[in-house]
DNA sequence: CTGAAAGCGCTTACAG
DNA sequence: CTGAAAGCGCTTACAG
């Protein structure tokens, strides 16, 4: 591997000289050592040259799963933001495991200069080596269960799933399924709790038989719908997450069950591929690309000096889509689509 | 931020002490170093080391899209692979640009040992600073315009397009219509071409107004597929990747067209999801799980020293799946689904 | 097993 | 504008 000393002996210049080249300030020797960079194939070590200046101009991501569209979509926005910022974006996945995020959160700790961070479900307090470094971190969707001192991009899951709540019981639901996704995470307790205070507010109890507490990932939504149709079946469920929709979508089908004349079925987070669905499913919906590039810039503003600010915690309001997979309850006819049906 | 001196010099050794207590050697002041570092909060600044050292433990991965189901899949097989080998993953988006693409590999090519790299679209000939560096290489899926001295992995794009093809005839089609990617890359263009091949062996040709070239992503399957139903529609119709596969379908339910009385459809790649769909679409399917693994072995082979082997070019087989989104050309009634209808 | 020393490739005050 | 020199934090032969 050729070095700056290559170019700058072949240029007639010092080291040093070559260094100011690339920083972009003006040189006598200039056309010099143009040439040399060109005939030696040259470029500059990243390596070497953040060890020095202390700076990397990356920014690292850690996420539970890249497969998640809801992530996808976040990555998208941050990956924009990024872009736009002049930063570049190394995504590292935690499969959201503890151990996995930590190996991740070390290996980008070196070599970035600010982190975006979905902590994993079993997320605990923050990992050692957060605090240890010095390094800018934002997080998003999810929280430790200790509050940490940064800056933070969530939703309001409470309100959101009080929401979803809300319109089964209005549209005539009582026996209500929810399969929800884990308790020791933020979104999965919020969801949950905000979903059972939306059916208290009417009176409503969900059975036990009709809860079922998943991982947020599509095999157990497909294993809780069939937990969930195993006893006497609700009128309607509300899953918690995109991927888990898709799997209690999978268990319906294979049940023969219809939505949403069987069956009404509201989720939380847009379904990709959702609207091709028959039919489109009603959601709890939110702007996860929007809320990377927040992150992304609360993060950049952090990296260009604001450190001193108090950690800004940010929180997006989410919308009900009212689709086609809701009806009112009734077993004999399928009812209009997407037209609540009187109280009963 | 702490460093290996201050360790050195709490615990009462050398830092070459501290540094091979690190490394797992033996050392005699095992007790005091362990005290000292915890004492200070240390953990060893990577970037520092790997100057050192010339190994990171990173591996960079540079993908067009991570909202792609194909390259999710891919990257998880990548991840997978990696993790069981002791890498870590760096995941960097091209969003399908040169440009972008060159950034990205930039910044990775100063923190990684390796590279999976998927080629962008407009790839042109291999990046300066990939010639320049030692980095071992793999491709992904597509390859550059000029061939390189690297390992592929790739999949008999000509003979999966192929078979579609012959399918379609198969059952009946005569007007048939193609949605395919750039003829730029790799896959666009073979996929086309073996498509076209497969038709041609029927003595049957594509009408100008039943080919649209597009680019891979989503809106150009929907711009593609509304451009083939605005003449005298196809019969069926092969769309030549996942995405694109997507806004097709999105252009049909717009249309009013359904799937498959009034128009057949095969896509190339798997649709995440698809199997939710009405109807399942027929795909020529493959596994990028497995692709990505094997991309990440082959890689992780250079690294441990093969780097006296010739490049392996590795061509994986497509499979079609039979699924319900074929059938007879008929405009009457709707024919037994997923039965080849006896030749016309 | 251990320490002093050189060096990985680059940058940056410091003099000029 | 430029060069000599020190140093970023760590590792690794080299002697002991």
């Amino acid at each position: 591997m050729t070095t700056i000393a290559d170019v700058a002996r072949l240029a007639g210049v010092s080291p040093a000289t070559v260094s100011r080249f690339f920083s972009g300030r003006p040189i006598r020797a200039e056309a010099a050592v143009r040439n040399a960079i060109d005939e030696l194939g040259y470029s500059p070590n990243a390596i070497a040259k953040s060890l020095k200046s202390g700076r990397t101009g990356n920014v690292g991501v850690i996420i539970p799963d890249i497969s998640d569209p809801y992530f996808a979509s976040a990555v998208k926005g941050i990956d924009m933001e990024s872009r736009e910022r002049g930063y570049n974006l190394f995504l590292c996945n935690s499969d959201d495991g503890r151990e996995r995020q930590d190996q991740a959160l070390v290996a980008l700790l070196g070599v970035v200069d600010g982190l975006i961070l979905t902590p994993s479900i079993e997320s605990g307090p923050p990992p050692a080596s957060l605090a240890r470094h010095a390094c800018p971190l934002v997080l998003l969707d999810r929280e430790f269960s200790e509050p940490v001192d940064c800056d933070t991009v969530t939703v309001d899951n409470l309100a959101g799933a009080k929401q979803a709540a809300r319109y089964l019981v209005e549209i005539g639901h009582r026996r209500i399924g929810v399969i929800s996704g884990p308790l020791t995470s933020t979104p999965g307790r919020l969801r949950h709790e905000g979903f059972i205070q939306g059916l208290t507010e009417s009176s409503i109890e969900l059975e036990d038989q009709n809860v079922f507490v998943g991982d947020f990932r599509e095999m157990d939504g497909y294993i809780g719908m069939k937990h969930v149709l195993s006893g006497l079946p609700p009128t309607a469920v509300f899953v918690a997450n995109n991927l888990m929709a898709i799997g209690a979508l999978r268990a319906c089908k294979e049940s023969g069950l219809r939505v949403p004349s069987d069956l009404s079925f509201v989720s939380f987070d847009d379904l990709e591929v959702g609207t091709l669905l028959e039919p489109a499913i009603t959601t709890v919906g939110r702007h996860p690309t929007q809320e990377g590039a927040l992150a992304m810039s609360l993060l950049a503003q952090r990296l260009e000096g604001d450190s001193f600010d108090a950690p800004r915690r940010c929180v997006l309001e989410t919308r009900l889509s009212v689709r086609d997979s809701c009806a009112a309850p009734s077993s004999g006819h399928r009812s209009p689509v997407g037209i609540p049906a009187p109280t009963a």
